[in-house]
DNA sequence: CTGAAAGCGCTTACAG
DNA sequence: CTGAAAGCGCTTACAG
């Protein structure tokens, strides 16, 4: 038999209602209760080992202690259900929840709202969902319209979305671009490109990161080659399909279409740094040597970027630190209903041997 | 307002009890509902919306539809959350969940048998502990036993354990060396050797493969030189710190101390691929050549193991249908409360450059 | 400061 | 086959 909140009280000698309320006592402010009458409940509480029915604190709408994450990619053709990406966010998140007594659960996709309405989770972080340029958008919107509304802790990681005030961290591309060129400068490449998703719909940051590039490197008077920059299907380039491993394809194709039109290309910036990777197979196999002939700059920093060959140089996110962010968010927003705030957290160039 | 249970009866112009009955025609067996009635209530629900109350639910003692996992390591050491190769399993498990309408829940180490007490879960997943060799054997042996004396569903990933029976899925660590051996035969390497965890308590996993190692060595009359058998602290060799980065630094400092001591060796086998890539980074540095001037054999083949380089030759567990595993045979031992099971999984030679 | 009681939204014997 | 009612374990006005 499970101990209950009777158990308690017959044990302490007082109702059940005084065992609830001193347990209760921070969330219930200024609910009075004698030091005596409180401590005689602990001791019986811990004495019998009790801990509140999980369900029956569900169902009178108190917390869960539980935080909620979607995963999800917008699109169904991604069978991994963890990137290296998420992986490095989630290593923040769950270091923190726990850190804070939270559980973690893996909410699927489109469960998410009814998971924040039936009040299954307390907060909730979205990753990975492409919020722009997505044939949801529409969907999104009024769910995330609706959160605001109901002023529900809810946080989105990594996708820019501004039709809608919604409270999210992101990383400054811009100025992660800028450090790209910086160090393009410092080491004198001059022929620079861009190799980004090669699906019809890439994400945001990767279309930045071309049009940003673009941008600084003329502004730096260094030539802009509009056939080197590569992000999207089209003008030749086939649609690249992911089967498991995310993007690694991307970098392969790319590069293949590259080497084989013979541009001229002395720095490759990629979308991130698994598109990287398959930068360097096929360099590998072709006997292109990196950075030798070709530099190649990464973005994210992704786990055991390092030890790769050549390791990679590339333009790190602080994922764990956006995952750690979230959380903190949500606790805040969780204390304070009316708070809401939004983070642009600025990468870092780790240089190694790539470039 | 949420719609419950009360609106739909309202709709349907039937009493809760009926519609409870028709939504758990399943569970409850041989409950008799006429079609008609069955089906004013299934669409009364469905025009409402409805969806039943979580806590309610719970406290009434029925499914979470929730799969519980832990993946804390032993030590305390360990600051990442997700090692690469939890990556691999997680990837499995959150696919076969969500392909059987379950939720996955992150559970903190020692918080597993509570959630499993109070249904806040409906199986579990154990991963990452080393059951063996560990100060909380005779603990988590009594929690073990209590499981199945209750006949919980859980599963244990990868840790043998043998005092007690407990359902689990294993890698065949033998058949993995003798396939390492047999790749050792075919290539001609003569001077093997093993590179472990430089940790006081190595799991069980890499103990049997350097003995397993030797065995077979011994048996196809290669030499065994003991000192180039490296698991564990002792003989000269200092504990390896673990921060973050789970066991490169095991294969750095390891490979450092056998190079410092000017072993022969032309083959060395290491305990998992992330040891594997400490040992090519120190090569690298070091102007080693593999696997010209020693070979590699790694095991698990993690996430990128193709895109390293030299691409890692190794021993590939199938983490990925452990995960898938695991969760039908949950569903299983919850259809069937007398069943219990497990798994002897084959792993796989992936050869590649490294070997 | 403490207790008695209503009620959260369900499920399940128990009648009929 | 269907319904009325008890009860799961809590919290929270409401009295006192």
């Amino acid at each position: 038999m499970r101990v209950g909140i009777k158990d308690v009280a017959r044990e302490a000698q007082v109702s059940i209602g005084t065992v609830s309320k001193v347990f209760n006592a921070k969330s219930s402010g200024a609910i009075k209760i004698s030091e005596q009458t409180r401590q005689r409940v602990h001791e019986a509480a811990s004495k019998l080992n009790y801990t509140p029915n999980y369900g029956a604190t569900l169902l009178r709408g108190q917390s869960t202690k539980t935080i909620g994450f979607t995963i999800a990619l917008p699109a169904e053709h991604n069978r991994s259900f963890l990137s290296d990406y998420s992986k490095r966010l989630l290593d923040g998140l769950g270091d923190e929840a726990s850190r804070n007594g939270y559980q973690l659960l893996v909410v699927n996709d489109k469960d998410y709202p009814y998971y924040m309405d039936t009040n299954r989770i307390d907060g909730l972080v979205v990753i990975g969902y492409s919020l722009d340029n997505n044939p949801r958008e529409k969907e999104m919107s009024a769910i995330f319209q609706r959160f605001n509304d109901e002023q529900y802790p809810y946080i989105v990681i990594n996708n820019l979305f501004d039709k809608i005030p919604i409270p999210q961290i992101n990383v400054d591309t811009f100025y992660g671009v800028e450090l790209a060129v910086e160090h393009i400068l410092k080491k004198g490449y001059r022929h620079v490109g861009f190799l980004g998703e090669i699906t019809p719909n890439p994400q945001r940051h990767h279309t930045e990161r071309s049009t940003f590039l673009k941008d600084l490197l003329n502004r730096n008077n260094l030539p802009v080659d509009d056939r080197i920059f590569i992000n999207g299907t089209g003008s030749g380039i086939p649609e690249v399909p992911r089967i498991a491993q995310y993007s690694h394809a991307d970098g392969y194709h790319g590069m293949n279409y590259l080497h084989e039109n013979k541009f001229p290309i002395d720095c490759l910036v990629c979308g991130n740094d698994t598109i990287s990777l398959g930068v360097f197979k096929y360099a590998r196999e072709h006997n292109i040597n990196i950075p030798g002939d070709m530099a190649v700059i990464g973005h994210d920093d992704i786990t055991n970027a390092e030890y790769f060959s050549p390791s990679i140089t590339t333009i790190r996110q602080p994922l764990e630190d956006f995952g750690r962010l979230a959380v903190n968010y949500l606790l805040k927003k969780m204390r304070n209903r009316d708070h809401s705030e939004s983070f642009l957290i600025k990468p870092e160039l780790i240089e190694r041997e790539s470039a």
